[in-house]
DNA sequence: GCCTTGACCTGGAGTTGCTCCAGCTTGGTA
DNA sequence: TACCAAGCTGGAGCAACTCCAGGTCAAGGC
């Protein structure tokens, strides 16, 4: 799979998949006779995993973290679960904000209403 | 009240205050006889909605757009009314992304169980 | 066989939204 | 009067893209 379809399929740009690999924050991708780069499934995967962790405001050092991790193997599973953990929690807070922006939009449209009567 | 209080009750930091007030983001703040800026409730309520809105994703362009709006006048509530209405469907979005990834970290952790044992 | 087209390539400049810093002013305290 | 904290300005630096110029390569049309 070229690049345009995994964009298409991770969700990220063209140019941010290229930008992630250059930061070294996807593993390995081949490249075909031709030079230009072929994506497997795994590399989809992890495409889209950072898709949804940057989505979600993980920091790329952390993100590269995690991508260093990865390439070492097994035996850093348990620091890449504390990783994924500690962004679960982030997500928690994040959630927390929108609540309190709602509440903060509800109010200030009520304003609004007020002053239209 | 002072610049670092200002920063304390609305989120934001120091800088940022200073940056919003540059790029015209902030209505008039007024400075005492030492030249340094002095901000009144107004203020900090406009400088904690703004915290909220950029916290929640809104971009400079759409709160410096809020911002002349509501230099304008009462007039313009309906179209204030409508920015913030848009955001609040933006909220939707981003809850729904959290919920995505959310299954992702959860789906990618059961992994990391099963190869663990 | 040559030309065009389209997808891809690289290196580097530009953008957004801060964040930090040097060097200066000012008001209050010892 | 000397010093210190808090504030000021202009400008450099940074993260995470985004865009662009200029080039390669394979496929299809004439």
């Amino acid at each position: 799979m070229r690049i345009a379809e995994a964009a298409l399929r991770s969700g990220l740009s063209v140019d941010t998949i290229r930008y992630y690999e250059k930061s070294g924050t996807v593993p390995e991708i081949r490249r075909g006779p031709d030079r230009q780069r072929r994506f497997s499934q795994e590399n989809i995967d992890w495409l889209t995993l950072l898709y949804w962790l940057r989505e979600t405001g993980m920091p790329m050092k952390t993100m590269h973290r995690f991508a260093s991790l990865y390439q070492v193997g097994d035996s850093t599973i348990c620091e890449r679960k504390q990783v994924l953990m500690a962004h679960a929690e982030h997500l928690k807070k994040r959630r927390a904000d929108l609540d309190r922006c709602e509440q903060l939009l509800a109010h200030k449209l009520a304003i609004y209403k007020d002053i239209e009567g």
